[in-house]
DNA sequence: AGCACGCCGACT
DNA sequence: GTCGGCGTGCTC
């Protein structure tokens, strides 16, 4: 069949591939009933492959001549994908200079990448018909159970799934009996059952507010119908969850849709159990334990509008929405939300960009904001609603730094420490010993001639590990035996250098042998559900220690803790990375945050080898927020974010020599073009990055700063375009880092 | 990224 | 004689 008159003539089409353009094709297979569009999918050959892409373009004219082009072999959609998620795809790989083709492929579901349809699995509800209203039914004289069927049946005015049914022990061949005495009747319906309108809301009341929590609602309830993007800057405790929820409760009350991103670990089944039990429409969750045909279920529900409320980790702003209502980011200053290899986009920064195109509302709330959204509400680009009281009457603990300089350690604590937490055992509370390093040792040393422990990939120490005993590189995969003596002297006097957790928690068991210890870290926790069950034990009450890493620092609730012990604080304090500093802050801020939430007040010990130090003065004296003033300062005067813009050009490859020829090849070339071109963007490196060789892969780094975001993005496309020009650049793996979050 | 082509080393 | 190492080139 030929095309309709207004077919075009070329079809522009993003494939999956890392190349950064796109590929002309011409129209071929059956049309669609639509009309050739951007935003169908179609199947096209691609070399000697066979792709799924996603029409761009439809055009007149092509680079190449008409006859050159291959034809489409199939369009897989008979409507076009979502048109907001089509512009939020195409605005990322715009910002972050990535392909556009493997923008789109990442931010598909993969059955769609697969070329499977975009349509909602379906279910049966069965229902009651008005026959069999009638009472008493004379066929059913002699089938009980197709009787008693009959009879749950109608208790359920709205009917029941086939699944539920089954799980009543009855049959489906009683089902069908009924069904063809047209006692009862089935119908389709999606997966993810749309809201009925007669139903009410909520499923429970809403928690009463306090002042702060009532004006910021009153502010946020204001203008839902525009873009109106607001920080909710509270204090661990201070109820941002409640104003979240009623925010939505507003929004999904128009008919609108919420999508909230948590951070990767804040999707627990509390977090999703608290909204779900608030609502009586469905809450549709995205998290890694979905199936493929779950998570296509679950952008289908969001896209054709079925799920009015939708939260995920990082990866869930991609889902499509129909009726976008507001968009909320909890904990918006967490590192998870950037991805850090690839597409290297940040969730939160797309959050902005989407709340703005859809016109709608946009929550980011932190008790420990980033300096960047901190910089924007104090500058009054941000609403700045705060939220300063806690629902308990405790002030929050103030963190009590302990000086380490000259005093004994057994497993990373000092005496007056241990003393702390015996009292506090002793008093019937528990402790939380946070403690950065997991293992039992960070490495070991012989103590004759000073050898430490080295991975031969990486240019790291390994760590010790007691259970199962082995040294291991936490930078690679690499693992190694424990030596009997030391391969440089031959000495047998090996000693563990420091402190982890598996070694707090020994000594702590060994002082306290009659208080259980939970140790929470990445080995621990490796079973599934090994980190629910501690803390479901935790949260029985009875005294115990609890030792974990950052995995302990966010969100969870463990009322019954009120001593927090920081084993060491200072590894961000003198770092290379100008971000360290503000991390470690948000980090140390949210771990006193777990100390005396509910009855009793908490105390949070911060060892330290440098309790002199300005910086941790402030924010022990004065909080979060004190510090992140000065630090925003200090940020300033050194012309770096939120003051200026920043691109990092990351380079690796396995030939240390390939990396730092392209690395300054292209620093050189860069700046040559900056000079001539005037744009006002700085060029600095390359430089080593700070762990050069990892996996046995030297990294280095460029660095390109600006006051102008046009300008960073006009130089970052033009570096971009050298490279993929430079046949020295194949050899070597580098990728642009736009707002790069670390420099390591 | 895939995927092929092509041109040199140790095996059935 | 060929299986296979990874350099090089291409994808409408």
């Amino acid at each position: 069949m030929p095309d309709s008159p207004q077919a075009p003539a070329v079809l522009s089409v993003a494939v999956p591939s890392p190349l950064r353009r796109l590929f002309d094709y011409r129209p071929g297979g059956p049309p669609p009933a639509c009309g050739w569009q951007p935003g169908l999918r179609v199947r096209v050959p691609f070399g000697r492959r066979r792709v799924v892409g996603v029409i761009l373009e439809c055009r007149d004219t092509s680079d190449l001549a008409l006859t050159d082009l291959k034809p489409v072999e199939a369009c897989l959609d008979e409507r076009p994908l979502p048109d907001d998620w089509l512009w939020l795809c195409r605005f990322t790989a715009r910002y972050y200079q990535h392909a556009p083709g493997d923008t789109l492929h990442q931010a598909m579901p993969a059955l769609l990448r697969q070329g499977r349809a975009l349509e909602a699995r379906t279910r049966e509800r069965w229902q009651v018909t008005a026959d069999g209203q009638g009472d008493p039914v004379p066929s059913l004289a002699k089938a009980p159970r197709q009787a008693a069927l009959l009879a749950m049946l109608r208790q359920h005015p709205h009917g029941l799934v086939t699944q539920a049914i089954l799980a009543q022990s009855f049959g489906r061949e009683q089902l069908l009996a009924l069904e063809r005495k047209g006692l009862v009747a089935r119908r389709e319906e999606p997966r993810t059952a749309s809201p009925s309108p007669s139903a009410s809301l909520l499923a429970e009341p809403a928690l009463p507010l306090n002042r702060e929590q009532a004006s910021a609602l009153a502010v946020l309830h204001e203008r839902l119908d525009a873009y109106h993007p607001c920080l909710l800057h509270g204090v661990t405790g201070s109820g941002k969850t409640e104003v979240y929820l009623q925010l939505i409760e507003a929004v999904v009350a128009r008919g609108r849709q919420a999508l909230v991103l948590v951070p990767e670990i804040g999707l627990t089944p509390q977090t999703l159990a608290r909204f779900r039990s608030r609502f009586r429409v469905p809450v549709v969750a995205l998290h890694s334990g979905l199936t493929d045909h779950e998570r296509l279920d679950a952008w289908e529900a969001a896209a054709s509008g079925r799920a009015p409320i939708v939260i995920g980790t990082r990866s869930a702003i991609f889902t499509p929405l129909s009726h976008p209502g507001a968009i909320i980011v909890d904990e918006e200053h967490d590192g998870s939300f950037k991805q850090q290899e690839g597409l290297r986009y940040h969730a939160r920064d797309l959050a902005v960009a989407r709340a703005h195109r859809h016109g709608i509302p946009l929550v980011l709330g932190s008790a420990t904001p980033s300096l960047e959204t901190l910089q924007r509400a104090l500058a009054g680009d941000y609403q700045h609603l705060r939220l300063t009281r806690r629902a308990s009457r405790h002030a929050p603990a103030r963190l009590e730094l302990v000086d380490l300089r000259g005093r004994p350690r057994r497993g990373g604590l000092i005496p007056p420490v241990l003393d702390a937490i015996e009292s506090t055992l002793a008093a019937g509370h528990q402790v939380l010993v946070f403690i950065n390093r997991r293992g039992f040792a960070p490495t070991l040393s012989c103590h004759a001639c000073g050898w430490l422990a080295e991975c031969d990939h990486c240019d790291a120490r390994l760590t010790l590990h007691r259970q199962p005993p082995l040294l291991a590189c936490h930078h690679c995969d690499r693992r190694r035996a424990l030596p009997d003596a030391c391969p440089d002297c031959g000495s047998a006097d090996l000693r563990p250098l420091g402190s982890g957790t598996e070694r707090t928690e020994e000594t702590l068991a060994e002082r306290f042998p009659d208080i259980p210890v939970h140790r929470i870290d990445r080995d621990s926790t490796r079973r599934r559900d090994a980190l629910e069950q501690a803390l479901t034990e935790v949260r029985r009450g009875e005294p115990c220690l609890l030792v974990g890493t950052q995995m302990l620092a966010k969100g969870h609730h463990l009322p019954h803790v009120t001593l927090v012990v920081v084993v060491n604080a200072d590894a961000g304090l003198y770092s290379s990375d100008f971000r360290a500093l503000e991390h470690s802050a948000q980090l140390l801020e949210q771990v006193a945050g777990r100390a005396g939430r509910a009855a009793h007040p908490g105390r949070v010990l911060v060892q330290t080898m440098h309790a002199d130090d300005p910086n941790l003065r402030l924010l022990a004296a004065r909080g979060y927020d004190a510090l992140a003033e000065r630090l925003l300062e200090e940020r300033r005067a050194a012309a770096l974010p939120p003051f200026r813009f920043l691109a990092l050009l990351r380079l690796e490859s396995p030939k240390e020599a390939a990396v730092n020829e392209l690395g300054a090849r292209a620093a050189e070339a860069l700046r040559a073009h900056l000079d001539r071109r005037r744009l006002e963007v700085d060029c600095l490196g390359p430089v080593p990055a700070p762990m050069e060789r990892r996996q046995n892969r030297y990294h280095l780094q460029v660095m390109l700063t600006a006051e102008r975001r046009s300008r960073l993005h006009e130089a970052g496309a033009w570096l971009v375009a050298w490279l993929e020009a430079e046949p020295a650049a194949r050899r070597v793996r580098w990728s642009l880092d736009i707002d790069p979050q670390t420099l390591s």
